[in-house]
DNA sequence: GAGCCCGCGTAC
DNA sequence: GACGTACGCGGGCTCG
């Protein structure tokens, strides 16, 4: 078989694709692939990755691609039944066109078409003339079509099968050589392309014709040459096999006059390549583009106040700015301040070191006062990555920030929120092309690190202006990007006032009890204790409780119980298993117990200890506005979103949540806030009732669904009707119901069948937000928020299903965000228009909680009550219930 | 030893 | 495989 090194080095290399057929290739052969936001790209990939693959082995001095036109050509003419019995262009596979166009474009590869010819044709003629000049020319394709012009100097690549075709390759697979394919394929004909050839002749018996008599032609004139048995079969067939013979011969002498010039090879156009491979995230292809060098900034250190006088100035004439504190921890309450990085322009950047180990730093607090008229100017647009972090710093000091604000890593979540990440590395990486120093990079990781006060001054100063800069630059884009796709208002009224708000909420933070804590955790430590003897006495040998995995071993083959349910790696140990296991043995029961105790006190006994401050007795969640594809908040380092409140046990960790002096908690929740939204959304005449009628709404569809007055409804059939309603907005199938309820998988069919008879409203909005995913690949909220649903394309049926539940439960889920983040900044403005002392401490999806100054309660309990049910009316009313206490168990 | 995934459990 | 959105813990594996 001939290799790349075999190719002959005097000759210039020629490399013809032939893009149509590659193209089918790559569609079938490939699973299927689309981006996140649903638009098939596997052929387009595949395609793609050939080019690249072909550009940097073969290393081709001249390339081209050819394409089909139209179905239409010549050959139809002649011939109308020509590739006729094939299915038009799959929609799939045509939308992914323009896009592999576009890439070739952007590889700066000619691409070739001819009206009325196919892509055979082209090549054909470019091959055979570039022959004549004196290059190798190399036809890359799999179609056996073209095996017809391989010559010496003419070879066929088939690109799935990595093989080079010469003459005698030729020879060896068809049994004829290269020049009489058009004999051979006329007599046989071929099923792909609908070429009839001879009827009863097939390829064994064309294979010994073309050999004997050498071409089409001479053989009927030798017709009395040829054996009995063939004869027959060819009498009377001359015209059409010689029809067949034209149909399957490329045309080598097209009206093309192309300078070989135009063909030579080019550096691609690698900005427009990653442009274009992010809309397709061809993630991998993606990380071998080379960065442009001539990107970096030009960044400046700041030595004196004097200096510093300059930057303001520059800063002053400017209508934004972007910046960046570094410190010495990523909690923002706890940071110190060693530097900061500030630039109102592109490719620019100051540094102003201050808290450096050597060399010499500025004054924080001087600095800080000259830059606060900038902070506070209410025109000036303030830029950042994760700007809240920059903020809860200068609150923490006592600085005002005013007029309006951009995050980077907010506006990228709101144009995707299912990426996995908005760091600014990868924003920079995806938007820009652009690789930034990481962190790790400057300051080492593992024992090598060190802390950044002690990174050079220089480095520290090209490491901060870059990520200043760099900010700066995604902020114009992504600035485009939410305008074009609609997002600017959602961007500019919701989530960029939001930022303030939840910086204030952070640094506030939350009293905890620790003595309280402490106690507790001892206690705990007993009873975990106890029963840890008690759980390896039942067992017969001490084992590690807290793997599932020992457990499983303990339970399923020492005890031989019966395993009920598996997961991925073994056998399952949770909840429901032991609960059944229960009625076998003693041992499961006080597993749960442990498990019980021991959750309690890792997570939020132990774990809320760890991070309280010790100088306020406070903690300070970080609320992530980035994470959740719903557009939900996020709570971490601790997580105060997910505080026991179900079990007993579980509400003596909320009595730990308390206040200062005399302040005391309230708190002020959503009532079944998800369920007014599908009312709303929805518009189902019985829901918008129930609700504007102030039912109670699991006793209602208690009612609706088992055919009984409100009297008849008992406690056991709201808690079933309950389950149904929230089951609606999950999407929850009828088995999903029939585990929850424990009842048949018939019965539960049934409960949602009657549910959909009598809300159809709801019936027929969530067949159409499945119908708007299909239909656009994402779902919206009642602001506008979107989530790109590409499960709904698969052709998995389970993953499917999955974006089905999405299609439902995230406009629900998300509408319910938008209102709660809107009444969030009303109640904000409202506290910092009245100077008020009572602070918004927490939200919790549904709740928010604020500590308050007593003399301020009665004000503040009816105004919080006012905004949150009148910021933002739908047709049925929101409902919100106020708690107040000395603890947050109290306040509930 | 760091980083990651898994199983599990907590919240709305 | 079956109910949406999160975060964190301990176990246990991989990798350097």
């Amino acid at each position: 078989m001939a290799q790349i090194s075999h190719l002959p080095l005097d000759r210039a290399k020629l490399y013809l694709i032939d893009g149509s057929s590659y193209l089918y290739r790559a569609y079938f052969a490939l699973p299927f692939l689309s981006n996140s936001r649903g638009i098939p790209t596997h052929a387009a990939y595949g395609f793609t990755r050939m080019l690249l693959k072909i550009i940097k082995e073969h290393e081709p001095e001249y390339i081209a691609v050819a394409f089909d036109v139209s179905r239409e050509t010549f050959r139809r003419e002649a011939y109308k039944e020509y590739k006729a019995q094939r299915p038009t262009m799959p929609d799939e596979l045509a939308v992914q066109i323009p896009y592999l166009k576009e890439v070739v474009r952007a590889l700066r590869i000619p691409m070739l078409e001819l009206e009325n010819y196919e892509a055979d044709d082209v090549i054909a003629t470019l091959a055979k003339k570039a022959e004549a000049k004196g290059f190798q020319v190399v036809i890359v394709s799999g179609d056996k079509d073209m095996l017809q012009l391989v010559a010496d100097n003419i070879l066929v690549f088939d690109p799935m099968k990595e093989a080079f075709y010469g003459p005698s390759e030729v020879e060896k697979r068809l049994g004829v050589a290269p020049y009489q394919i058009p004999d051979f394929l006329g007599l046989a004909g071929d099923s792909i392309d609908n070429i009839p050839g001879v009827k009863g002749i097939g390829f064994k018996s064309a294979q010994a014709l073309v050999k004997e008599f050498g071409s089409i032609e001479a053989l009927f004139q030798h017709l009395d040459k040829i054996p009995s048995r063939f004869k027959k079969k060819l009498e009377g067939t001359q015209e059409i096999a010689q029809m067949s013979k034209a149909l399957v011969k490329v045309r080598r002498d097209l009206p093309i006059d192309i300078p070989w010039e135009e063909l030579k090879l080019q550096e691609p156009d690698h900005s427009r390549l990653r442009e274009l491979f992010r809309e397709l995230e061809f993630t991998s292809l993606f990380r071998d583009l080379p960065q442009d060098e001539k990107e970096k900034g030009n960044y400046r250190l700041i030595k004196s106040l004097e200096e510093w006088e300059e930057v303001l100035q520059k800063l002053q004439e400017a209508p934004e700015f972007s910046f960046d504190f570094e410190t010495d921890s990523l909690s923002p309450v706890r940071a110190k301040l060693m530097g900061l990085a500030i630039t109102q322009r592109e490719q620019k950047g100051w540094y102003v070191p201050l808290g450096h180990k050597e060399g010499v730093n500025l004054p924080e607090e001087k600095i800080l006062k000259t830059l606060a008229p900038l902070m506070e100017d209410s025109i000036k647009e303030k830029v950042g990555q994760n700007i809240k972090y920059e903020l809860v710093i200068l609150f923490s000091r006592g600085y005002k920030v005013e007029g309006p604000l951009f995050d980077t890593m907010v506006a990228s979540y709101l144009i995707n929120p299912g990426k996995r990440s908005h760091g600014l590395d990868e924003l920079a990486l995806e938007y820009l092309g652009y690789r930034t120093t990481t962190y790790k990079e400057v300051t080492g990781k593992g024992k090598k690190e060190i802390p950044f006060a002690q990174v050079q001054l220089q480095e520290a100063r090209d490491y901060a202006c870059e990520d200043a800069d760099i900010t700066l630059r995604l902020k114009h884009i992504l600035e485009k990007q939410l305008k074009e796709e609609g997002l600017s208002e959602l961007f500019q009224k919701l989530e960029m006032p939001l930022v303030p708000v939840l910086a204030r909420m952070e640094l506030a933070g939350v009293k905890v009890d620790k003595t309280r804590l402490e106690a507790m955790a001892k206690v705990l430590e007993n009873h975990i204790h106890n029963l840890e003897r008690e759980i390896h006495r039942l067992a017969g040998e001490p084992f590690n409780i807290n793997s599932p995995r020992q457990l499983a071993q303990i339970l399923f083959e020492k005890l031989r119980l019966k395993p009920l349910k598996k997961t991925k790696t073994g056998y399952s140990t949770d909840v429901e298993v032991l609960v059944r296991l229960s009625l076998e043995h003693p041992l499961p029961e006080r597993v749960l117990e442990y498990r019980q105790l021991t959750k309690l006190k890792s997570t939020y006994v132990d774990g809320l200890v760890k991070v309280i401050n010790p100088q306020t007795g406070r903690v300070h969640t970080s609320f992530n506005q980035a994470v959740t594809a719903t557009g939900r908040l996020s709570s971490s380092e601790p997580n105060l979103q997910n505080i026991p409140i179900r079990t007993e046990l579980g509400r003596m960790i909320r009595e730990a949540f308390i206040v200062e002096g005399d302040y005391l908690l309230l708190s002020a929740d959503y009532s079944q806030i998800e369920l007014r939204i599908l009312a709303a959304l929805s518009q189902d005449e019985k829901l918008i009732e129930a609700f504007k009628d102030g039912e109670d709404i699991h006793t209602r569809t208690a009612c609706e669904i088992f055919d009984v007055t409100p009297q008849e409804v008992t406690p056991d059939l709201r808690r079933r009707a309950k389950v149904v309603n929230f089951g609606i907005i999950y999407g929850m199938s009828p088995y999903g119901l029939s585990q929850e309820l424990k009842i048949p998988v018939e019965e539960a069919s049934d409960y949602i069948q009657r549910y959909f008879q009598r809300y159809p409203g709801v019936k027929e909005f969530i067949d159409l937000l499945v119908v708007g995913a299909r239909d656009k690949g994402f779902v919206t909220t009642i602001l506008g928020r979107r989530r790109f649903i590409p499960e709904i394309f698969s052709s998995n049926r389970n993953t499917q299903e999955l974006g089905k539940r999405y299609a439902i439960n995230t406009p629900i889920q998300g509408s319910a965000a938008d209102i709660i983040k809107l009444a969030m900044i009303e109640i904000d403005s409202y506290i910092q228009d009245n100077g008020l002392k009572s602070r918004m401490i927490l939200q919790v999806h549904d709740e928010l909680l604020f500590e308050v100054a007593p003399q301020e309660m009665e004000e503040v309990r009816g105004r919080v009550k006012e905004i949150m049910e009148g910021v933002y009316p739908l047709v049925v009313p929101l409902a919100v219930h106020i708690g107040i206490g000395k603890n947050w168990e109290e306040a509930h």
